[in-house]
DNA sequence: TTTCAACCTATTTTGTCAATAGGTTTTAAG
DNA sequence: CTTAAAACCTATTGACAAAATAGGTTGAAA
């Protein structure tokens, strides 16, 4: 399951894409817009920008703003970054120590399997594909 | 991330396989294959019972075993039982009540996508798959 | 120099998962 | 028919991570 956090991360990442135009966009707009506690928008605001995502500005006029355009970002990077990790399995995780058990698992190649499932789905779905905008609009 | 719950019944499920032969298994034989409590191995033991993807019988001789072929026992069928589902989101649950921001979410395509590309996947693997058995050694 | 807004650290609250404990019923065998 | 074996059932505890809140600090711009 994808926690609030990154379903909030991502709600965030689609309305700063569509309302920012290359402007930065203060913390209290996301957090009305969204219906999200400022508190609690904040700190996921401080992992979207830690992890250069998005480019944060102090003082007045300042906000938030994306690093990079829409199409560059992809759903894993997103997910990856506020999950902490996609892996079904600790195991899996980047990082992780080798399993001992590792050339016994009878149960690896599944998490493998549907680590690697759902890793190229996510590669494959961007930002831009999300976004409100006349490309979109087919016919 | 699944959980040690879903974890444990996968192995749960090819120890019983493997060793099974069609004959019951005792609860206590299967902790010590694989090193899980007897008390917390049941709880995962009556889940599985109750959806009948395993069989129990009590008294002397009794135990666990299959209800069917591993070929018909899919990836999907062990987790989503022992997991209670395996949407990425809440929304996306069986018998879960319709969203009121269905028809507005932008984020709705990308949790219904993942979702696809998880169940398809475990749709695809079956029991039989993880099991040794010399139809599995190739060469 | 003042205001604005992001930034930072810490704490509380909540809820689920993991694990344990003890007692009950059913089955088969002696 | 009695006994032992084994699954079955209900409840409780413990541990931990996620969610949410609170207040203070720094940096940027007007």
């Amino acid at each position: 399951m994808i926690s609030t956090r990154g379903r909030y991360a991502l709600r965030v990442m689609i309305d700063i894409a569509e309302n920012g135009n290359g402007n930065y966009i203060r913390l209290d707009e996301i957090a009305i817009r969204q219906g999200i506690s400022e508190k609690y928008l904040e700190s996921i605001l401080v992992i979207l920008t830690r992890g250069n995502l998005l480019i944060g500005l102090r003082g007045k006029g300042g906000g938030y703003k994306l690093t990079k355009a829409p199409e560059e970002y992809t759903m894993k990077d997103i997910l990856t970054l506020t999950e902490g990790g996609l892996a079904p399995v600790a195991c899996l995780k980047d990082g992780a120590e080798p399993c001992v058990k590792k050339n016994i698992c009878k149960t690896l190649p599944v998490w493998q399997g549907l680590n690697k499932a759902i890793t190229d789905y996510l590669v494959g779905v961007t930002l831009a594909d999300l976004i409100d905008k006349p490309d979109n609009y087919s016919i």
